[in-house]
DNA sequence: GCCAACGTTGGC
DNA sequence: GCCAACGTTGGC
């Protein structure tokens, strides 16, 4: 059983619009870096927990947790030409992009990534590397614990 | 809106 | 395979 943070925008679909969806779950559609892809292709399983982590928002944090509840499988805006992922290189035969599908679990504390950033305990947690980007990113078992400490 | 950091593209 | 140019991310 692996840990991941999952950056979603708010904007898009917060914790509480994942709350609000039939059976509370969501299609993680959208991913169009390799290494998250690779993430959740190889290295995710259903039954994973992962942080649902605010961003591009005023102020970014981790908001709640989701399970992750399916095999990758293509994520269909690659194929759509109007949505806004489209991906003219990818076809339905040799998908590019992959998606999960994720379920809530539960609302947390908010913790914002300035508090997570004046805990030295998560120094190394990735999401607070340096010039980090990806939208999804490992979690360890100890950094885990941590965070349950907070919420 | 700025900009640091990083990823991707494509010519060579 | 190199690397300059360009695009994107995401906090501030």
């Amino acid at each position: 059983m692996n840990y991941w943070l999952m950056k979603a925008e708010p904007d898009d679909v917060g914790i509480d619009d994942l709350m609000r969806l039939p059976a509370q779950t969501v299609g993680w559609y959208g991913v169009r870096n390799y290494q998250a892809r690779n993430f959740m292709r190889d290295d995710m399983a259903m039954g994973d927990l992962a942080l649902f982590y605010h961003s591009g928002c005023a102020v970014p944090g981790i908001a709640g947790i989701v399970e992750i509840c399916s095999a990758p499988y293509p994520d269909p805006t690659q194929f759509d030409p109007e949505n806004k992922y489209f991906d003219p290189k990818s076809t339905p035969e040799v998908p590019r992009w992959q998606q999960v599908d994720v379920k809530f679990v539960r609302k947390t504390r908010f913790i914002p990534l300035s508090e997570l950033r004046n805990l030295p305990a998560l120094g190394s947690m990735r999401l607070l590397q340096r010039g980090n980007r990806l939208s999804i990113t490992p979690v360890s078992e100890q950094e885990w614990h941590i965070l349950e400490g907070l919420f």
